[in-house]
DNA sequence: GGCTACATTGGAATCGTTTCCACAACCCAC
DNA sequence: GTGGGTTGTGGAAACGATTCCAATGTAGCC
């Protein structure tokens, strides 16, 4: 027979009723040791497997939560958020969807019908680099966290990094180090009001302000995150008359290009200057020589916290609208010693 | 009311029956234009959305895609595969379950049961290197291919890089800038099979035999893929009393770290010695300076191919059991250049 | 006017589960 | 021996869609 065994074939065959196999299937107390036993045996010897949409039809939870996100192809960081949210969910027993939605606001609104109809328990909407979000309307009706996004009027829950938190536990490592000249090479356009580059300027000027370092605008300079902006900015600080004795550089790929410009004036990665970087891209961090000092941003972390704050609001009214920042933790590697003369304190 | 409207509500409110507003969902030609429009507008009303569950039920199809992958964590390349998978399968109106199986037995097992469970059409089964593997039983008897991995028994669809190309490629676009002796770093064992290496080992060759330049076997080093292999080994190959003009790097990482080792030497790339890489690892690649050329591994091409392969196989019977390499592509950037001086020809 | 053909519609049957209610069988205490 | 639980079981109803058949109305044709 072609058709795939359903219950009743099971019942048939077993010689009981579709109420027995299916409270055997469900694992129901209430069904003698012998029976299960035996029903059990004819299931596996029919090969029946159970079809989750007639089962989802009596309005048995789904399993299934969405995962939207912009353009999983254009970061590397995609995975982790990914791996972290589908750990949590394979824990949970759920199962992910993933819609990639590449920003196109009909595609988005697709995706949540998408979702709607089929039931998830939520839906995890992220975006690959920290940013406002305006939400597709049809979101605000599902139970929802945001991921390493959050929405303008806050009206539902969110996690991103702790990106002051970061730029200030940087600041701090290489001050413990003994620094007391430490440049900034920002991500992106603290003006333009990029979260993360905004929150980790206030870091390292917080780090500062506890450290009784007086902050020096002069240090700072605004980069774009890529490799050659980092080395443009970084020579700039070394080649000032004063120049910093280490540079935090608000992202690795930066890093990278502050490497070359370091090498370049014959200066040596420790010893004359120190580098910290931001966001652990591992094959860079990792690759370089000697290998980067930096801070991760807790994407894993992210991804699971979202997916279990989504499974523990039961209600079906979806989670508190709360904030949450995640901290960004230390990578620590080889890139940052004292510095050469150590200031006096 | 709290609950949601089913068709029957629809067909209440509209003061139709459920026949014709099912035909309205699914676009039937035989509903006059005056029903179609004020049932439509009944639906928008009411917020309506048909419930997947009910309609797949009655055997329509699921529109679900399983992508198992093993371990989506540990390589960059998994988004691109996943990315290529994921907009073919929209472009037909699918989507995309996500099971990463960290490897683990019964964990794939119990993926390809949840699979076989939810009705999908077919299976991704995706390996985030290229290896061979050996497939859960179950997987069998749903319809799958293979995405950058191979089943040793080949009774299975599956799409993998075409990696002898690649070597072969890479090779003959530095023998056609003119050098003559050219070293290999593999990116790891050649004798332990791996067919990467293999199978660029292989193209390396063929290129020289194709070109009339003898093989030396003094030119190839076996590397481990790592940054510091490429480091130490294009060391070795540049302190030989006559070194090669260019570098073949199996990997980027080890052509970031062959990088480190000419500069070292007070060598310029690509003037003194050129460079070409393997798998385009794009913040690496991108970012060294010079920026590196290198062949791409054809991840997005292949999760696409896939996709539309187990589609294509209308039938049951799952598509059948060949197996396609796909181009590695040339991604031509600035390390590569005429040798110093040019062998005669 | 009668017949056929066609366009449109209503609604019952159906899909494969879960769940609830009813009931049989048994045990135990009085 | 009888009444009242307790277990274990069978099977009908329900879930929300699709699909098919029958029925209606309308138009065209002779």
């Amino acid at each position: 027979m072609a058709k795939r065994p359903t219950i009743h074939d099971i019942a048939n065959e077993a010689d009981v009723g579709v109420g027995t196999v299916s409270r055997v299937l469900n694992e129901h107390p209430s069904v003698s040791e012998a029976t299960r036993r035996h029903v059990q045996s004819v299931i596996e010897r029919l090969g029946y497997h159970p079809r989750t949409a007639a089962r989802e039809i009596r309005g048995v939870r789904s399993n299934l939560v969405g995962l939207l996100a912009d353009s999983v192809t254009t970061t590397p960081f995609a995975h982790a958020l990914i791996k972290g949210a589908q750990d949590e969910a394979r824990s949970r027993g759920r199962m992910l969807v993933l819609i990639d939605t590449d920003g196109n606001r009909d595609d988005r609104e697709r995706a949540v019908a998408s979702c709607r109809e089929r039931s998830v328990e939520g839906v995890l909407y992220a975006a690959m680099f920290h940013h406002a979000v305006d939400l597709p309307a049809a979101l605000y009706e599902l139970p929802t966290v945001l991921v390493n996004c959050f929405d303008a009027n806050a009206t539902v829950a969110s996690v991103i990094p702790d990106e002051e938190q970061g730029g200030h536990d940087a600041t701090q490592h290489l001050l413990d180090a003994g620094h007391r000249r430490i440049g900034l090479i920002t991500n992106d356009s603290v003006a333009g009001g990029d979260p993360a580059a905004v929150g980790r300027l206030a870091g390292y000027r917080r780090a500062h302000d506890e450290a009784g370092v007086p902050f020096d605008p002069e240090l700072v300079r605004e980069g774009d995150g890529h490799t050659e902006a980092g080395r443009r900015l970084a020579g700039d600080l070394l080649d000032r008359s004063d120049p910093p004795t280490a540079i935090f550089c608000a992202t690795d790929r930066m890093a990278m290009g502050a490497y070359d410009a370091i090498k370049d004036r014959g200066l040596r990665i420790p010893q004359d200057v120190s580098v910290i970087g931001f966001d652990d891209q591992r094959y860079i961090a990792d690759a370089l020589s000697p290998a980067l000092t930096t801070y991760a941003l807790p994407h894993a972390a992210m991804g699971a916290w979202a997916v279990a704050r989504l499974l523990d609001a039961a209600n079906g009214a979806g989670p508190e609208p709360e904030q949450v920042r995640l901290r960004c933790p230390l990578v620590e590697r080889d890139s940052v010693a004292a510095p050469p003369s150590p200031s006096p304190s």
